[in-house]
DNA sequence: GATGTGTATGCACACGTGTGTAGCACCGAA
DNA sequence: TTCGGTGCTACACACGTGTGCATACACATC
């Protein structure tokens, strides 16, 4: 005995009370049919249905009219810090829209990524929102191709015409770059994000950019593949054991810093004092730890609030062109960056 | 022109395709009555689904059957570190049993709490995951009235006959105070967490019981309205206030403890130099904070899983009696807890 | 050969909602 | 009177899946 639910009204039991056909009360509770009906069965619709308790059956009207009220945001991890602001976000714009929000988590992996659209698509979404995506995104290919209404979060995609809400992040870099330079600092190195990625990508072109422009080095470079601690620390292990000569870290992201932090200890290689290092996205936190890590703040639940006020723009019909918004991000200074020390100074430290 | 999408294949596709009814193939594809269709023709089907490319329509299936295949799951605030590693303990065993999991912020008003649940049940959801109960709470009951599967998490209610899945505090208080003890402390204070909740009204309790136990004295003790850092250091800086004297605190949660830091720190005193703190759910990065925080280790995935995988027993019917299950918690030593300096020290240190 | 026992499949309808179309009543104009 | 229009409602079917029942056939038993 699982289910002694009692069973929900149906438009029919309102139908039977007021005297009508279904059909009438069916009319009678959509806002656009309502003028269809005599002011005076829909208001003694609207009271039977009161008294009923009733409420639709979502799964019925999903059947019939092939809208789910349900969208989808593909994350790699919700245990990453840097996701649950910016599902919040989306949340937030889905429930006054009266929509469902189905997460799904692909640790990065394209098979679960693909299961987890089929999954989706099952569900009938009517929009997703993808915050997982690679450069070049088959993933996202295959969405745009069966038209459904689609916004990449955080990270996009080489091909143009896909709508995106993304970081300023040559704002950011240059910001971070300046900052480091104001305090004397020359001898940058960037131990960058999977470049598979829009974020780990574009960051290490800006990088460049910024280097070129000013006449520094720009070779100092070690990429990762996953944005963790773990990988962070290896890379950087790995620009020291070949020797190169740097006062400061711009790391990928968050992680990739700490990571940094890690390798530069185990080296006894004091932050700052030795090298300064900045981090990539703000989590929180930062400020408790040791040093307080400077970093480059996005605006994570805003960039969410953002991709879905566009997704339902696009579900509902509001077709515009396909759009890129673009959020200023902002570098918190902390205590991770100082003025540069000497070199030989730093390299006595070690 | 939004919506372009070229329609799903349906049961009656692959019917058409290998030459049976489209009934036949319902059968063959349900594990169930499969064994009722000779395997020629299920294997026929399984080829000719594959080949279409066929996915269930969800929404068909849950209106002939009356079931959903979507569970709720109400937190306070997906934001809180504490509750992503849940939900994907959730998320992980509802994916292997085919359920979309619904989640709703309920920023712990009862207001959108009631109107979360509301929404759920408009979805027909097959059961729900609630981790925001207060000890007397009407969400909870309403539920257990509907006959709706339900699973506490994390907290549970004051009546009884209710799952629950929640973390065995006594012995986290315990282990806690012992290494307190160990270390010298005998001045011991609690800042408590909220005590409408059931994690901050049995920690209070555990700690009473265990003080009265060792004839230390139970009155240092001053609770907190959330679980947040601001009011960790409001309740932190009154018990400073009316001129309490100890060497240790006990924090309701971690977020609480980061506040008594706080708190300490603006008084002048060095933790755990002055004196040690202890938090209470191990978040994320705890580790790399200064101080490093000792605190009590909560299975916060497994919590996830253990609740999920009750809840599914029960909406299969496999219908035990109510169960609670209480999972061990860990004290992580770190570097907030420190032997007990001179009172006369400690008091010279502010 | 009659009867019973399975096994495999088809048939028809149900689930609750939404919508195209038809029908009805009424009104005004010619 | 006829004709057209308008406003309201009923009818009937569609959406895709699942299931009770009937049917059809094969095979065994007496």
């Amino acid at each position: 005995m699982a289910n002694g639910r009692k069973k929900k009204p149906t438009i029919r039991d309102i139908a039977d009370l007021v005297g009508v056909h279904h059909s009438t009360v069916s009319r009678a509770l959509d806002s656009q049919q309502r003028r269809k009906i005599s002011p005076k069965v829909v208001r003694q619709v609207e009271k039977a249905a009161q008294k009923l308790g009733y409420t639709p059956n979502v799964a019925a009207s999903a059947l019939r009219r092939n809208r789910s009220f349900a969208v989808g945001v593909l994350v790699p991890d919700i245990t990453n810090p840097v996701f649950p602001p910016i599902l919040r976000g989306i949340q937030d714009v889905a429930e006054t829209e009266g929509y469902t929000v189905i997460i799904s988590n692909t640790d990065d992996s394209r098979l679960k990524e693909q299961s987890a659209v089929q999954m989706m698509q099952g569900r009938a979404i009517e929009g997703i929102i993808i915050a997982t995506a690679q450069l070049d995104d088959p993933t996202v290919e295959a969405c745009v191709k069966n038209n459904l209404p689609l916004v990449m979060v955080n990270r996009t995609v080489q091909q143009g015409g896909v709508n995106a809400v993304i970081v300023d992040m040559d704002f950011g870099v240059r910001s971070a770059l300046d900052h480091l330079r104001e305090l004397g600092h020359t001898k940058i190195a960037h131990i960058a994000g999977p470049l598979g990625t829009s974020t780990g990508h574009t960051r290490l072109q800006a990088f460049k950019a910024y280097m070129k422009l000013h006449d520094l080095d720009d070779s100092l470079v070690e990429p990762t593949g996953k944005y963790t601690v773990e990988q962070g620390k290896e890379a950087c292990e790995a620009l020291l054991a070949r020797g190169a000569e740097f006062t400061a870290i711009l790391a990928g992201n968050d992680l990739i810093a700490l990571g940094c932090i890690d390798a530069l200890n185990d080296h006894g290689i004091r932050v700052p004092g030795g090298v300064s290092v900045i981090g990539g996205n703000d989590m929180p936190m930062l400020s408790r730890m040791v040093p307080a890590l400077t970093s480059i703040r996005i605006p994570k639940y805003e960039m969410g609030f953002q991709a879905a006020t566009i997704l339902f723009d696009a579900i509902n019909g509001k077709d515009r062109d396909p759009l890129v918004i673009r959020l200023q991000p902002e570098l918190i200074v902390r205590e991770s960056t100082a003025p540069v020390a000497d070199l030989k100074q730093a390299k006595a430290a070690r």
